[in-house]
DNA sequence: TATCACTTCGGACAAATGTCCTTTTTTGGT
DNA sequence: ACCAAAAAAGGACATTTGTCCGAAGTGATA
């Protein structure tokens, strides 16, 4: 659901910032923002500080798609670093969002240089790789109503936090679905 | 569909086992045959030299989902080795199958010692984030024939290497609805 | 050839989900 | 406090997909 990844941040504040001091910037996103746009080239490499973004692609039928919501320490921009292709999904800024930006020519420098850093992101990639894969799975697998409830059990302020709309783009249904499931579970 | 990275491949067979020939051995699987089983320890990454996999979880309901089918070149074993958790899923032959096996341990050192060979992980895990990412997305935002049409253009001999039931496992459907579909579009 | 196990194929019906609406509620700005 | 715009809610119906079968085809083997 909301993905966190709590060392990756702890390295960067702690060990990073000290000695990137210049080329490590915070910058700022307010409600809404895109920060990553699909399609189009990407020159940085993100980790979140502090908020909620959604991660998610437009497809040709003009349905969105949410592949999952970052939250503190995620990664973003990392894949089109490494492979230096075009952005596949957009990032953007559920609440006030705020994030370390490294350029993407100084984080492949970092990747070569830096064993431990590097340690960090293959990490990171593996795990995303892993609960992308489990909650696709998951998905595919069960009803709707047995989704939800995992959702719901797994984040319960969810429905306070995210709108009805993104929950159905998460869950890949329609927002009339969604409504149709919650009221047969909650009363 | 059928993943493949021969960029990986290459390197192996061209580099690698020259230089650690006792290191990096290959062997053989049957069709049918596990090579990494759901939920137990994995001791070993595997590059596929020939021969394709499917790589599935089983739902706690009883149901298999394939995440995707893998071809030469394609790695396993190597998210395991990286995080040191268990395996999410299980690799199973479909025909005949060759691969490179290399110790986790090994695999480690190599990360740390071969810049050229840690790149190339680095790739391969971000190509799969990123095919995994938009296939999901397809398919949860287009209609079951949409689906089935692009699979049949990707690899249109599909239905004669691979069963029924597993066509319908990657898409997430029972094998009534993918013959239904099959009949629509077809004739 | 007979038989068993396995896969495939579809009919008939049930259940889930989408589509298209209109109405109600909430939100944000002045 | 008021209004416009957006978000949420849910009725009615159409479509898609699943469930539960039994029938037919296939391959191995005695």
């Amino acid at each position: 659901m909301i993905r966190k990844n709590a060392d990756l941040l702890q390295y960067i504040t702690e060990k990073l910032l000290k000695e990137s001091e210049d080329t490590i910037i915070a910058q700022s996103f307010s409600s809404g923002k895109k920060i990553v746009d699909q399609k189009k080239r990407v020159f940085s490499v993100y980790i979140i500080k502090s908020g909620i973004t959604k991660c998610y692609l437009t497809e040709d039928n003009g349905v969105d798609f949410i592949q999952e919501f970052f939250g503190e320490g995620e990664i973003f921009g990392e894949l089109e670093a490494i492979n230096g292709e075009v952005s596949f999904c957009c990032i953007e800024a559920i609440n006030a969002v705020e994030v370390y930006k490294i350029e993407a020519s100084y984080f492949n420098q970092l990747l070569e240089k830096d064993i431990t850093f590097n340690k960090h992101i293959l990490k990171a990639l593996s795990k995303k790789l892993t609960y992308t894969a489990v909650r696709h799975a998951y998905n595919q697998s069960h009803t709707l109503e047995d989704n939800l409830l995992r959702l719901i059990h797994q984040f319960p302020t969810l429905i306070d936090e995210i709108s009805k709309q993104d929950i159905a783009n998460y869950l890949g249904i329609t927002p009339r679905s969604l409504n149709r499931v919650l009221s047969t579970i909650k009363p």
